[in-house]
DNA sequence: ATGCCACACCTTGTGTGA
């Protein structure tokens, strides 16, 4: 089995690369799931990444959304986007790697409550959400990570958070029924400092003043909750020059 | 009230993100 299971929005894997690179080096996680990598799939560094010990499968687009898994081990029964759903955005891709299964996912934005693309993030949750049951009950041992883009607790979202967006009712509804699959938050099986976020607007030294969200999460099956040892998000590639606005979420199992 | 920043695009502004 993994025993390091890692999520990360790199807002660029071209532009990103030398912060995988050089973070992949440094933690070693077994498995990493990747979002928003802007960039199709020929386009994917994969010699780059393969030298540096991991298999990689992705499901690219151009300019926006896109996802990759890297891991260890060889990747098996993988399926891009959510089996059912017709959308010509990339935002899912599902590989087994050993006897976990893992899905990783880029979740829809939403724009603004209320908006088509509001719409479209709550269908899309639906059908995710269906598209677990059915994981689950084939698949004892699973992962689900990603970009979720729903804080889904206040304490989730600075306390001066004055968008709906991300924190609106039906997300966290959405983001609940998720959990209610029997899926736990990876970060919230532990005790974790106070205002621990995950995403930092580029703008205003959002970063610097810690004003954020968690909307990067890591949901595990209970086989797997059982097995957990720590989560944590891992603020250093966010300190480096030309950071994404998002902080790597790690997972490990005993 | 907007842009504040970053990224991609057959760029010289526009769409999108969160």
């Amino acid at each position: 089995m993994p025993r390091s299971l890692a999520t990360w929005n790199v807002n660029s894997l071209k532009v990103r690369l030398p912060h995988l690179l050089d973070w992949l080096e440094s933690v070693s996680p077994d498995v990493v799931c990747l979002q928003e990598l802007k960039c199709d799939d020929a386009a994917v560094p994969r010699a780059e990444i393969e030298a540096a010990g991991y298999h990689v499968i992705s499901h690219g687009q151009k300019t926006y959304n896109g996802v990759a898994i890297l891991s260890r081990q060889a990747p098996a029964e993988i399926v891009r986007n959510i089996p059912g759903l017709s959308d010509p955005q990339s935002r899912v891709i599902a590989a087994t790697i050993e006897d976990t299964r893992v899905v990783c996912a880029y979740f829809p934005n939403g724009q603004a409550v209320g908006s088509d693309k509001f719409a479209y993030k709550l269908e899309w949750l639906s059908a995710l959400t269906d598209y677990m049951r059915g994981e689950l009950a084939h698949h004892p041992r699973l992962v689900l990570a990603g970009d979720f883009n729903i804080a889904p607790e206040e304490r989730d979202a600075h306390p001066d958070w004055k968008e709906d967006l991300l924190v609106s009712p039906p997300e966290r509804e959405a983001f609940s029924s998720l959990r209610a699959l029997g899926l736990e938050d990876a970060f919230r099986h532990f005790e974790q400092s106070n205002r621990s976020y995950s995403w930092w607007d580029y703008r205003r030294n959002a970063y610097r003043r810690n004003f954020g969200l968690r909307i990067d999460h890591i949901l595990v099956s209970p086989p797997l909750a059982a097995q957990l040892e720590s989560c944590a998000v891992d603020t250093s590639p966010r300190e480096r020059e030309r950071p994404s606005d998002h902080a790597p979420v790690i997972a490990r199992f005993v």
